[in-house]
DNA sequence: CTGACAACCTGACAGC
DNA sequence: TGCTGTCAGGTTGTCA
């Protein structure tokens, strides 16, 4: 569910709702949600509990909420949540009814609860240690293309040096962090390229063009307050966003392409989907189509 | 370095 | 009605 622009519009909404508070106690009720905590619920649960969130902080898809720790020597300690599939943030107050799926109950010194759902159970909670203002779990994570001073020009050196193909590297984190399957799809249908199109094959100024355009899809879906298909992603408050209206291929096969009115196919891609118009985004030339298997018939 | 694949999970939906 | 299979916005680790 959560790429960049939805895991930002959450992060906005809680920026304005619990920076400053603090938490006074905490339940977990379902220990799957900080299985990443090396110590399990409880060690979770002592790390937060008394602490006061900052302003929370993103990169890519990762949310973190810097915890008041002066007198900390060896870094600054976070809460640091990712959403899988399926995460979600809400603020109600701590008398409201506790919805489905909520795995983890925050209590704040205001007499609201920040609570984390979770169907999927893909993402979770951890307390962690920033180093440089950076989370340790994911200093492997490149910077996205809002973080100040994003280079785009190396982002785009790096691109062509791979020996792989457009949709892999937009999906790789670790080149460019917080573009997912919708915004790949996206992204690949404004410049018209195959998604199996060699990375070596872009100039330097085409693998620019392809980061820019994924920051202004990304830039429009914010201002629309993120792509909800279903209840799995709602902002903080419960609305949903409404970027799904503007998608011109994810999630539309058979329906007309925006561009040219062909029909928009969906083809299989690393066990999930790619959906492109096979009219404005043609397979790249001398690219084989499909190797066959080996010791299958002619 | 690159890719393929399994694993981590729940639930909605289609088809029989 | 109920069973089975398929599919879904993501990340990580292992193996070849």
């Amino acid at each position: 569910m959560p790429e960049l622009p939805e895991v930002e519009t959450i992060r906005r909404g809680l920026a304005g709702l619990v920076s400053g508070l603090r938490v006074t106690g905490v339940r977990v009720l379902d220990e799957r949600a900080v299985r990443r905590q090396p110590g399990g619920a409880r060690d979770f649960c002592d790390r937060l509990t008394g602490r006061s969130l900052d302003t929370p902080r993103r990169r890519g898809k990762y949310l973190w909420f810097p915890l008041d720790s002066a007198g900390q020597a060896e870094g600054t300690a976070v809460l640091l949540c990712h959403l899988g599939m399926s995460g979600q943030f809400r603020v109600d107050d701590a008398a409201d009814p506790v919805q489905r799926h909520v795995r983890v109950l925050m209590d704040l010194d205001d007499g609201r609860q920040l609570r984390f759902l979770d169907q999927r159970l893909f993402g979770g909670l951890q307390i962690s240690t920033a180093r440089a203002g950076l989370p340790v779990e994911i200093a492997h994570i490149a910077a996205d293309p809002f973080t100040p001073g994003f280079d785009a020009a190396g982002a785009g050196r790096r691109l062509r040096a791979r020996r792989s193909t457009l949709k892999r590297a937009l999906l790789d984190q670790t080149l460019v962090s917080g573009i997912g399957n919708i915004y790949a799809d996206e992204t690949l249908w404004r410049v018209r390229r195959h998604p199996e199109t060699p990375t070596w094959r872009l100039r330097q100024g085409e693998a620019v063009r392809l980061f820019v355009t994924a920051t202004e899809v990304m830039a429009e879906a914010m201002d629309s307050g993120g792509t909800s298909f279903d209840s799995l992603y709602v902002r903080v408050n419960g609305q949903s966003g409404y970027f799904d209206r503007r998608l011109a291929v994810y999630g539309r096969a058979g329906r007309p392409c925006p561009r040219c009115g062909t029909p928009i196919i969906r083809m299989a891609f690393m066990n999930r989907s790619s959906h492109i118009c096979p009219r404005c985004q043609r397979w790249p030339r001398g690219v084989p189509r499909a190797v066959a298997p080996v010791g299958s018939p002619r």
